[in-house]
DNA sequence: GGTAATGATTTGAA
DNA sequence: TTCAAATCATTACC
């Protein structure tokens, strides 16, 4: 392009802002006295003027005309090369921009909840993470969890829906703008690199739309994601058989009914709930917990059932002995009698109970 | 709708 | 961290 300079003082060129007319008055067609000027001008203004007359055909006639001159490949250089130098060295500071922090992070929540990247069976994964984090699945939440999972995965097919129409519009406006540039550069200076830039313009635009889809999208997973954890925390009442085998065991070790961690999980395997490390949300250690001190503060209004348990262990404990094993309760490391670590006795009239009957 | 029962959570002590 | 105690919030029953 060392060559431009030279083409621009020699083809007469310089006047960057009207070259045709710069050349028109170079190459002698201009006349020397300013009247003969003033008529040459007149000439061009009156083939401007008359542009809008012509026929198609003609129009089409002189572009190709323009188009095969010998010259025209180095004016377009050189326009360019000034174009370049000017507006749109401006811009060109703007690119190369870093990645946009707020785009990653929602491509990120995207991908961990499932819903952008490969199929991770419909966000269970995620379901069950929110799951664990309120203390487990019994099988009766099983709908919930696949109400969440449908739910997820609607939210999945429409982004993807949204996102690859966004990528179909965004290929048509690019190659139709593409396309125009590249027509228009046959009779206006645009360099290739200029159709680049602005497909680059087009692409970013195209993405600011995206990133509003991929923050929808987050918003409405974090909705499903609250009314899923919403509808976890709601209380539900263990089924009768659940509270019987937690029952049986308080009243069995009413002297010390604090179950170890070993008899908690298989108190709760029994009941077909689950025990988290957190006590917090330790189904077992809640029941237990409320049972102890809603006992003791009225030990009278469970007597009754208190009566009916021990009753009901003597039995299983004679059938048990009867059978000539051992005793088939949870394991009971901390069992009757032993009062140790300070925690106080619940022992009442139905500890007795089994001896007396 | 009122009330009791009950699972869950919070708070403070050990 | 566990527990007791108080409290909240939901469910079950009348």
């Amino acid at each position: 392009m060392d060559e431009q300079p030279r083409l621009m003082h020699s083809h007469g060129v310089g006047m960057a802002g009207h070259p045709g007319l710069a050349q028109h008055m170079q190459d002698g067609t201009a006349g020397s006295d300013g009247e003969g000027r003033k008529q040459d001008i007149g000439d061009i203004l009156q083939q401007i003027m008359t542009i809008t007359d012509q026929s198609l055909d003609e129009a089409q006639a002189r572009k190709h005309a323009l188009n095969c001159h010998r010259m025209k490949p180095a004016l377009f250089n050189v326009l360019c090369e000034i174009k370049e130098k000017t507006v749109l060295s401006i811009r060109g500071a703007q690119e190369e921009e870093p990645p946009d922090p707020q785009l990653m992070r929602l491509d990120n929540m995207l991908l961990a909840e499932g819903v952008a990247g490969p199929e991770k069976g419909g966000g269970s994964a995620a379901a069950a993470a929110a799951a664990a984090a309120t203390g487990g699945i019994g099988a009766d939440n099983s709908a919930e969890h696949s109400d969440y999972r449908a739910k997820l995965s609607q939210i999945r097919q429409i982004y993807h829906t949204e996102l690859e129409k966004y990528e179909q519009a965004c290929n048509e406006f690019t190659t139709h703008v593409m396309n125009l540039l590249r027509e228009q550069s046959r009779t206006r200076p645009i360099s290739p690199k200029e159709i680049e830039r602005m497909v680059s313009i087009i692409h970013r635009k195209f993405s600011s739309i995206q990133m509003q889809l991929k923050q929808s999208t987050c918003e409405a997973v974090m909705i499903l994601r609250s009314r899923f954890l919403d509808a976890r925390r709601k209380r539900r009442n263990f089924n009768k058989q659940a509270t019987e085998i937690l029952n049986e065991y308080f009243y069995s070790h009413l002297s010390n009914p604090y179950p170890s961690e070993e008899a908690k999980e298989e108190l709760a395997k029994k009941c077909g709930i689950t025990v988290s490390q957190v006590r917090k949300s330790n189904k077992v250690s809640n029941w237990f917990g409320n049972k102890r001190i809603r006992y003791k503060k009225n030990i009278g209004k469970f007597q009754e059932e208190a009566n009916m348990y021990a009753a009901r262990t003597a039995v299983n404990a004679t059938s048990v002995s009867a059978h000539g094993s051992q005793a088939n309760s949870p394991s009971t490391p901390n069992s009757a009698g032993d009062c140790s670590e300070g925690k106080r006795s619940l022992l009442s009239y139905s500890d007795f109970a089994t001896v007396l009957d």
